[in-house]
DNA sequence: GTTAGCACTCGGTAGACTCGAGTGCCAGAG
DNA sequence: CTCTGGCACTCGAGTCTACCGAGTGCTAAC
C-alpha cells in the first residue's frame, strides 16, 4: 500500500514512465477500480470524491490528461471519462503488494470443497476449475499434475478378444495409462501372461520416460526364449515407448470450467464465440498458461500474451507444488476489466489448497 | 416428397389441424427452408417465388393467413413477414422423407476421420463430437457407449505408497476403471498379491454389474484363510461395488464439441450464456438425450424437450448401435431454425459410421 | 502547485418524418 | 368456389434534428 511499483514484477514498460508520483499513482487506481466496478468510463468528478483522493476535480484532470498522455489511460472519445488500457491495468496490478484474503464465505467454501475432496484425479481436477471459477465468476483452468518422474508400479496385458489386447500401466502417482495392441493369431492367454511377467520383471520400478528415450527405436527387451512371446512383448514395448510420448504431450490434460461465464463478460456476441473457440483448443490454451509462467508473471493483461483472439481477456495463473516440486498450473480467464485482486486471492488459495490436498492423499 | 405428414413421427398435435393440403404444406415449407436459410422474416412475395409454389402472392397470403391461424407460423408484428413455430418446424422435420445424402466433400471428410481414427475411447468420442460438430456448424454431444454387460477381464491391486493402493479393472470393452483404497499398515506386497489372485479367481470373466446388486451391502467372498488378506478383499469388493454403481452413472460420459458455434446462432449474448451454461451441465445433457430417444424421436425443436434455456434450441439425435445393440447416442444442437436436413443426414452418417467402428476394432 | 470558472465537445436520447415491405380485404375473373 | 389483381393500411427501421449533460481543456486567480 506504499511503494508506487512492485519493481519485481515489471512487465511491459515502454518508456521510463512507469515512475508516478504518489497522487498519479492513487488517480490511476481509482480509475482502474471504479472502471473495474461499473465497466463505464470513469471521468474526473466521480475519481475526486474517491476517498483515497483529496484534490479537486481539476487537479484530477489535469493528472489523469498526464496519465493518458503516457499510455495508462485512454478516451473513448473526446469528453467521455478515461478508460484504463493495458498499461494501466499492469500498473494496478503490480501495484498490488499480493494476493490478499478471502471474504469468509468463499474460504468457508474453499474448505468445503477440499474437505469433501474425493473420486480420482480427473473428476478432482475438473470440480477444482469449477470451484475456482464458481469463486471469480470468470472462466477457470487447470492443467494436470505432469509427474513426469511417475514410477512404473504394474504393467499388464490383458486380452480382450482373440485379436485385440490391452496394455495396462500404473504408475506411482496414481494414474493407469492404457493402450490397445494387435495380437497375432498365436498368441493366446498363456503368452499373454509371460509377456507381462517379463515386462513387469522389467519395467516395474523404473520411469516410464527412461524407456523412451527415441520413441521410434525404443530399447528392447531381452529375449524370453518364446518367440511368439517375443513378438508380444515388442509390440507393447512400442507401445509403452508411444504412451510415455502421449503422456509428456497430453498428461497436460486441461480442465476448463464455467467457459459460460465468459459470455456474460462481453456484450459483443463475436468476442464470446472467438473466446471461447480459444477455450475449445486444449493446445493453445496449455501453451499460453506455460508461457505466463515461464515468463514469471502470475498476471497477463491484454496483448501481453501473444493470443490475438483474446487481446480483450486477461490471464491470472499461479502453479500449484506438491512434494515441493511444481506439478501444474491453474489460472481464471476474464476480461482484461476483471476483477484482479480477488482473482489474485482465489487463485492464489486455490492452488495452495490443491497441491495440499495432492500431498496429503 | 409426397405424402403430406409422416404418421410414424408425429410429434406434439394439438388439434386435428395436422392435414394440410398440399399447396399448404408446400407453402409452409418454402416458409420453413427460406427462413432457416436468411432468419428473417418471409413474406407472401418471396415464397410465391418459390419453384415448388405456383399461384400468386395473395392466395400465398391467404394460406399463411390460415397456417398462422393454426398455429404454423406468427407474425413477430403485423406487416412483418411470417416466422415458422415449433409446431411448424415439427411439420417440416415429419415431412422431410428421412436423413439425405451427405454431400461429397463432407462425405469425404467422414470418411477421412474413420480411417483414421485412431487412440483410446475417449479421445476417439470427443474427436467425434468435433468432427460433427464441424459438419454441422452447430454444437455436438456424444455419449459414451454403455456396455452395462461388459465383463471383468482383469482385477488388480497395486501399491502406490504405504497406504494407499489402486484397484484396477479391466473389462471387455476395454475399459479400465479404477479406484483407490486405503491400506491399514499390516498390508504388504504379498498380501495384495494374494488379495488380486483371491479377486481375479473370483471375479475375471463375470459381469461388475452383477456383483453389485446392493450397493450398502455387497456380497462378500469366501475368506482366504489369512484375515489380513481378507480386509484387503473386503475393501476391494466395496470399491468395486462403489465403481460398479459410478460407471452406470457416470460413465455415460458426454463429449460436448463446439459449443462455441452456439455463440454464432444467437444474437442475445444472455441467450448464448443461458444454452452453454446448460451444456456444461452433462447430466442435464445426458438426460435430454435419453428423454428424446425414449420418446422415440429423432429430433426434439424447441419446447418440445422440457429444458426451459433451451426453449430456442432443437436438438437431432442418433443412437448408434455398435454389436447388434443401441450403444449410445450422438447428436446436434442447434438454434430452432437450424437446417434440419442436413443435421439430420449428418447426424444418421455419423452415428452409423461409429457404431460400424466399434464393430470394426 | 492547486483550484474555481467557463467555453466547448460530442455521445446518447427523444421526437418527427419518411420509406417500404408486408398485410388484409374486396371485387372481379375463371 | 377458387384464385388473382388492386388498394388502403400498418408499423418497424432508418434518417434527421434538436437537446441535454457529463466531461474536458484552458485560463485566471488563490
Amino acid at each position: 500500500m506504499g511503494s508506487p511499483v512492485g519493481s519485481d514484477m515489471v512487465g511491459t514498460n515502454v518508456d521510463g514512465g512507469s515512475h508516478l508520483d504518489e497522487r498519479k499513482a492513487a488517480i490511476l487506481r481509482a480509475v482502474v477500480t471504479e472502471y473495474i466496478e461499473t465497466a463505464q468510463p470513469v471521468g474526473s468528478q466521480r475519481v475526486a470524491q474517491a476517498p483515497e483522493v483529496s484534490v479537486s476535480s481539476a487537479t484530477v484532470r489535469n493528472d489523469m490528461s498526464t496519465l493518458e498522455r503516457e499510455g495508462y489511460l485512454v478516451q473513448p472519445h473526446t469528453s467521455a471519462g478515461r478508460i484504463p488500457t493495458d498499461k494501466g491495468y499492469r500498473f494496478f496490478v503490480d501495484s498490488l503488494g499480493g494476493p490478499g484474503r478471502l471474504d469468509p464465505s468463499q474460504r468457508h467454501r474453499v474448505s468445503q470443497f477440499f474437505a469433501r475432496a474425493h473420486g480420482e484425479l480427473e473428476q478432482m481436477l475438473d470440480d477444482t476449475s469449477k470451484l475456482l471459477s464458481g469463486l471469480t465468476d470468470y472462466a477457470a483452468v487447470v492443467v494436470g499434475p505432469n509427474h513426469e518422474s511417475a514410477a512404473v508400479r504394474s504393467v499388464q496385458l490383458v486380452g480382450l478378444t482373440a485379436h485385440l489386447g490391452l496394455l495396462v500401466v500404473v504408475l506411482s502417482d496414481g494414474a493407469v495409462e492404457k493402450r490397445s495392441i494387435e495380437l497375432r493369431d498365436d498368441v493366446g492367454e498363456a503368452r499373454l501372461a509371460a509377456a507381462t511377467a517379463h515386462l513387469s520383471a522389467h519395467l516395474v520400478g523404473r520411469s516410464l520416460h527412461e524407456r523412451s528415450s527415441s520413441r521410434s527405436q525404443p530399447t528392447a527387451l531381452p529375449p524370453t526364449g518364446d518367440s511368439g512371446t517375443d513378438g508380444v512383448v515388442a509390440d507393447a514395448v512400442i507401445a509403452l515407448a508411444g504412451l510415455a510420448a502421449d503422456r509428456q504431450e497430453e498428461m497436460e490434460q486441461v480442465y476448463v470450467g464455467g467457459a459460460s461465464r465468459m459470455a456474460a463478460a462481453f456484450d459483443a456476441v463475436e468476442t464470446v464465440r472467438s473466446v471461447l473457440s480459444i477455450l475449445e483448443q486444449q493446445y493453445v490454451v496449455v501453451t499460453l498458461l506455460r508461457d505466463v509462467i515461464d515468463r514469471g508473471l502470475s498476471v497477463a493483461i491484454g496483448k501481453e500474451h501473444g493470443v490475438l483472439p483474446l487481446a480483450e481477456c486477461s490471464v491470472v495463473v499461479a502453479p500449484y507444488v506438491s512434494e515441493g516440486q511444481p506439478a501444474g498450473t491453474i489460472g481464471v480467464l476474464g476480461p482484461t476489466r476483471m476483477n484482479y485482486p480477488q482473482a489474485l486471492t482465489a487463485v492464489a488459495v486455490v492452488s495452495q489448497r490443491l497441491g495440499r490436498h495432492f500431498d496429503d492423499s
